[in-house]
RNA sequence: GGAGGGAUGGCAGAGCGGUCGAAUGCGGCGGUCUUGAAAACCGCUAGGCGAGAGCCUCGUGGGUUCGAAUCCCACUCCCUCCGCCA
């Protein structure tokens, strides 16, 4: 969230903000329900002001007990005011932050304007997409003739948008996971394996809620919800802490299961593992100063280190600049990674790396203590590193072969017993 | 699932109706002493709102009371024991 005295100062600019990012919020209700509670919450801060004077009062009249009744009698009426202004003082504040949580966050210059996916801007392209010389299959025709894919199976277990990976595609699934993971361990980041289930106000940190509820599982007889991702738990980790700026920048690379209820979009990206409710993903995460110069060089090494990874696995991919209108509320900036895919004769998301200045900081609360004393609060950053299901697509479909089986990348060879091909020949 | 115990500042830990935003120790910061360091000694050291006076916060939310860290209720989390279990 914004600095609420921010949000008060510059109405009109947050009110442009959320037209640019395609988002409704309220700023005219919200500063009507601000100057309420000040209102109100200055008649109550008297009233308790009274009150602990007529407390001290009480005490220091002691044995006289005509006094000690007077001001007794007056911490009567001042309690009875007290328990009028305070339940609305409670209301206001919580109707306040109800609005508040809707206020996005302000993009950063270089964001392009748009109005959605579509307006996103192509930063660089990398790699130049294969031409086959055979008819090359989707992911769901090559892994069905690998019998790597139970599509049906799964969907009588646990309905649509789920799947059971089968034989190697399981090795190649947690081959990746430990790839990712290592590499990333490898550039000093602390590995982490996080709950795949969070309390509410993990999500409502990272900013998953209120806005994208319909998009979670609830466990309702827990009172937890499932992750879409480990960037929720690991913004939950330190929430509510005041860390020490020498132990900053804190790095984490996380691995975590990602559940993801796909809410209206019934009829899109039906076919295959693209868009499913359940995957795997390791994910980078770092807690940083509050300084933009350090949040944006950690966005770009994110977005290097996630590059690396593509490369490493030899897929063609293209960078994208997220445009407002596309662009998450928490974010600053973000940008998108799509690995091209053959089959759709087209890039797709892969990755999506992003910062939020102390947006998710301050609906966390993590903030530091800095050189001079004072407490602020931390920058948080993340990006995928790899993401299970639309990885194992790209790699897939870019790496087959005309018989039907799939070459394995150098860089994944030892994280599959060195095997340089999987997959019987089939076709 | 059953039975107990607990949650206080960066950490440890006292307080159990008013003089408590809170003893003490550790840690941190500053100083004295010292060639320098250590030791010793002295001082400072929770967060938030507010221009300020002031107000709020002792796990969270209610309640009792003129007044709650302290009493009552509910919830959350942690620990111990029993049961079950990968």
């Amino acid at each position: 969230m914004l600095d609420l005295a921010f949000i008060r100062e510059n109405p009109e600019l947050i009110k442009e903000v959320a037209r640019r990012r395609k988002t409704a919020v309220d700023v005219a209700a919200l500063l009507a329900l601000d100057s309420d509670l000040r209102s109100v919450r200055r008649q109550a801060e008297e009233q308790r002001a009274e009150q602990n004077r007529l407390s001290k009062a009480i005490q220091q009249a002691g044995s006289d007990k005509e006094a000690r009744d007077g001001f007794i009698q007056q911490g009567r009426a001042v309690a009875a005011l007290l328990k009028e202004l305070e339940p609305r003082e409670r209301e206001l504040e919580a109707r306040l932050r109800e609005l508040w949580l809707l206020v996005p966050n302000i993009p950063d210059a270089s964001v392009p304007e748009g109005a959605g996916e579509d307006d996103n801007v192509e930063v660089k392209r990398v790699g130049a997409p294969r031409t086959f010389d055979f008819e090359p299959l989707d992911h769901v025709a090559l892994m069905r003739g690998l019998d790597w894919l139970d599509l049906e199976r799964a969907a009588k277990i646990a309905g649509s948008r789920s799947y059971i990976l089968k034989g190697e595609a399981v090795l190649l699934d947690l081959a990746l996971m430990q790839f990712a993971l290592s590499r990333i361990v490898r550039k000093g980041f602390t590995p982490l394996l996080v709950p795949a289930m969070a309390k509410e106000f993990c999500f409502i940190g990272n900013s998953q809620f209120p806005r994208g509820r319909e998009q979670t599982y609830s466990l309702e007889a827990d009172d937890l919800y499932l992750v879409g991702t480990a960037e929720v738990s690991i913004t939950g980790m330190h929430s509510g802490e005041i860390l020490r700026e020498e132990d900053l920048p804190v790095l984490y690379v996380g691995y975590s299961p990602c559940y993801r209820r796909e809410a209206g979009t019934y009829g899109k990206d039906t076919r295959g593992i693209l868009r499913v409710h359940q995957f795997e993903k390791v994910e980078q995460y770092v807690i940083c100063k509050a300084d933009h110069e350090e949040s944006v060089q950690w966005h770009e090494s994110l977005l290097a280190n996630a590059e690396e990874i593509v490369l490493a696995l030899e897929l063609p991919y293209r960078v994208l600049n997220i445009c407002t209108g596309d662009l998450g509320d928490a974010k600053v900036k973000g940008y998108d990674i799509e690995c091209w895919i053959p089959s759709e004769n087209r890039y797709r998301e892969t990755h999506s790396d992003s910062y939020f200045h102390d947006y998710q900081a301050r609906r966390a609360d993590i903030r530091y203590r800095d050189g001079e004393g004072t407490v602020r609060y931390v920058h948080t950053l993340n990006n995928t590193a790899l993401a299970s299901t639309r990885t194992i697509i790209a790699l897939l479909e870019n790496h087959q072969r005309a018989d039907g089986t799939v070459a394995i990348p150098e860089a994944l060879r030892p994280f599959l017993g060195g095997q340089a091909t999987l997959g019987k020949p089939w076709r």
